[in-house]
DNA sequence: TTGAAAGCGGTACCAT
DNA sequence: ATGGTACCGCTTTCAA
């Protein structure tokens, strides 16, 4: 099939000679000008002949000349973990690319944030949404607008100065799972803090959110350290009735089901000892007796996302706007 | 910060300007160029100019002219699932990037075949990496050759014509759940198949590796439809005990769990009356009473892909190779 | 209806 | 040590 010997790659030079006419015919042709009317056997010979040659356009070369590109970058770090990310994910990209974008994801792990960010404004995307997995920077954000791009878009616990901010409070997750821990009359609650990296930017404001609510009610929380290993829970278990808590929210699902396993290896009941809630609402969680409580996630759909993008995109002239995107609601069942 | 006035993006020739240079001494300076010496004073001169500017060079355009790319693209429909793929994607673009690549993800969720290879073409990468959950054909390939893709490598249950094929051959998966449970003595097996879409290419060669392992030992393998809800499991468990199986191998560890739970329900015992055995090692299939027996899959790590894609771009010339990468074997617990 | 030609941004050869 | 310049592939204006 392909040979050793470099063959070229086709251009639209090629095309050209190959169907007999200019170049600026081929262009035409190809993209289907409107404002000029060229004749059905010339199209038909430049789109054999495109197609023998397997010719395809080149981005870089198209982008040079028109100054633009279509292109949406996504960083992303660690591949979002979860349903509820991927679902979201997939969503995004669907209904950009049904908007005519070419959605990329940039793999950006090991970069700093400013690093990143020139890496990224050399493809001179028209548009960057970032999932705040990686920590834009004012700088850098300011470095994508002057490279081109009309919308930078963070969707993430915190705002960056220049950014559209799709604000995800994570707090409210927080928040929500430890209104319900007191509503059920707890009053010493854990809340675990996943020792895996990269989860801070989410850990912390979920923390925060349970700081702020059980503050309203005078409720103590402790923070306490878990690492995704069974090791991890069980140690965190064997000292658990020395931590005196009577709760505990787990950060999500996984970390939850993972230690509400230790504490009843350790005898201790749940819910009668501790509560234990999660979030996420993984289906998972509820094949464990007893199941497991948690807090539902309500993301923005991919399909509204998309629509900002694009009318950002169209006029980026607009202030820099807010939006709150996430409502978080626990789901009690049975472990809390 | 940015003002809609439409800033022009400032491009090498105005860090000349700013420098008092030429445009061929800022590209030499910014690029480290050997070949050349340029003095101390100019390079800072060069450098401050263009921080001030925030300068970012065209990749389109360096592309254009050198005729070449470092990029890798990745294509993407459905999010990988699982731990186990997330953290072999993250060790690959690490890997990736530690060699000089660019790694880029393309998301190609509702593009066909061949349509999505001519839009991987179009950003001329060197090389692309398909997990195979979108499936590359011969012309595909010959089209990202022809556009100076210098390997196309497949990770994928089946090879494709033309492209280096690494062929995880999802078929021993299957292979080591059912020997594994015939072993046990068991001789009626079920093997889940997920309703879910997009699974067909995982789970329809694991089927055939459960069929070519039952057959060998003359055991009676039996395939049962299953989606990733409640409802289903039970529906499914209702019937079970019709079905006359005494053992299922249930795709991975989350529909093992699943179903597991929904056979406890319905006053099944596992594994006394069913054997269940899944497959990914889930540290959350060890949360369940009876724990969960799986199969382990070793994965090539990502470094080792990797350096086969560096060593492919370099010397493209030889002969598209066939590697079998993956080994399962299976880990008994409780389940089974 | 089609073609000639300029120019997008960056690199590298050849002069100076 | 630095500058002038041709060229990469493509689009688009203008002329024929």
């Amino acid at each position: 099939m392909s040979q050793p010997p470099e063959r070229a790659v086709p251009t639209s030079t090629d095309v050209a000679r190959r169907a007999g006419v200019s170049r600026a015919t081929v262009s035409y042709v190809l993209n289907n000008a409107a404002a000029v009317r060229i004749s059905e056997p010339t199209r038909r010979k430049v789109r054999e002949a495109a197609d023998e040659l397997g010719y395809v356009p080149h981005a870089g070369a198209r982008s040079l000349r028109s100054g633009h590109t279509r292109m949406v970058l996504l960083p992303s770090a660690h591949t979002p973990v979860g349903p509820l990310y991927s679902t979201f994910f997939n969503e995004l990209q669907w209904a950009l690319r049904r908007l005519d974008y070419t959605v990329v994801q940039y793999g950006s792990l090991g970069l700093d944030g400013d690093g990143a960010a020139r890496a990224w404004a050399e493809l001179r995307p028209v548009a960057v949404v970032s999932l705040g997995e990686i920590s834009l920077t004012p700088h850098g954000v300011d470095v994508l607008k002057r490279s081109g791009a009309k919308a930078v878009i963070t969707l993430g616990p915190q705002r960056v100065a220049g950014a559209h901010a799709l604000v995800m409070d994570q707090r409210e997750i927080g928040c929500g799972a430890v209104s319900h821990l007191i509503e059920r009359g707890r009053r010493r609650i854990g809340v675990v803090m996943p020792e895996e990296p990269g989860l801070g930017l989410f850990s912390q404001p979920r923390l925060a959110g349970a700081r702020a609510s059980a503050a309203a009610s005078g409720a103590h929380v402790e923070p306490v350290p878990l690492a995704y290993t069974e090791q991890s829970a069980a140690a965190l278990a064997a000292r658990w009735r020395s931590l005196g808590l009577d709760a505990v929210y787990a950060y999500n699902d996984e970390y939850a089901m993972l230690l509400m396993r230790a504490l009843q290896d350790e005898g201790i009941d749940v819910p009668g000892d501790t509560s234990v809630i999660g979030a996420d609402d993984l289906l998972l969680g509820r094949l464990l007796r007893p199941r497991l409580s948690t807090v539902r996630v309500d993301l923005v759909t991919g399909q509204r996302l998309a629509e900002l993008v694009d009318r950002v995109v169209r006029d980026p002239g607009g202030e820099p706007e807010r939006h709150d995107l996430m409502g978080a609601r626990a789901v009690p069942r049975e472990s809390s």
